[in-house]
DNA sequence: CTTTTTGCAAAACCTTTGCACAACC
DNA sequence: GGTTGTGCAAAGGTTTTGCAAAAAG
């Protein structure tokens, strides 16, 4: 129930956070089998999972039939070279400019940016019409 | 080489195809299975694999370490019950609605609908700045 | 001392592969 | 008949698990 201290979860914490590259279970093993080499397999699972548990990894899976664990557990996206099998993040900019590219191919046309317009009704709106309606109502209720 | 029919193949394609699941290898054994008792998991494997390189199938990953096949090789997106995993497409349509219903909870308003606007340099305006591109580089080589 | 964690090894998966035989053309 | 596809079984890879010993609190 309670957590306790371990140096090997740690280990594998130290390792991971320093990485940008979402390694897989097996290459966090051979990282952190550089300090300690005793440390088995199954813990290096046990300890990504748990901290998978905890809120402190995310995990993806990229169609290589292994998991790659992220210390980003941000909402991010991620992008893969079919080359190398790279892994990396996309931040924000990086959609902004793959969308405009995109985009770009599709119109014919040379495009630098964008911006999506929203279309609602404002809180303003929103509280005069639920003012109408609980006035309908009272009516409805005294004829 | 070439491609010889076989009965096998056949009905992991028939079988698959019917399907909107995007069901597992082990799945489609199963399925398969059915009509021909004695098809082996390896030519299960090898067929659907063969179907992906055909561009017949697409693969998808979904984080429970098996990978699913899908009949649907538009482009298209997924959607994953994190209750009972069953996999699902997402037309346009559910994905313009997820989107507004986000945007309104972020926005704290009603949206309805929305409208993305790109912005850029036109065919024409691209067309005279590569005249006036075309004119300078004359002048220079005609100094 | 009690609970949690580990290391080890085995098992449970999913997927791929080698090979002799069968099916296709 | 020559080539492609199959069934079987074994192997490959990743992940999970049971259990006695070690570590942590």
């Amino acid at each position: 129930m309670t957590l306790k201290y371990s140096r090997q979860r740690q280990a594998v914490w130290d390792f991971i956070r320093e990485r940008h590259d979402h390694p897989t279970a097996s290459t966090v093993y051979e990282g952190v089998r550089q300090i300690y080499p005793n440390i088995s397999l199954g813990t290096v699972y046990r300890n990504l999972m748990l901290l998978k548990d905890m809120g402190k990894l995310s995990t993806i899976e990229i169609g290589d039939n292994a998991i790659h664990f992220d210390p980003n557990i941000s909402d991010h996206e991620h992008f893969v070279c079919r080359r190398c099998g790279s892994l990396a993040d996309l931040d924000t900019y990086d959609l902004k400019a793959v969308r405009t590219r995109l985009a770009s191919a599709a119109a014919g046309r040379e495009i630098d940016t964008y911006s999506t317009i929203y279309f609602g009704i404002c809180r303003n709106c929103l509280a005069q019409t639920t003012e109408k309606a609980e006035a309908v109502e009272i009516q409805g209720a005294g004829s």
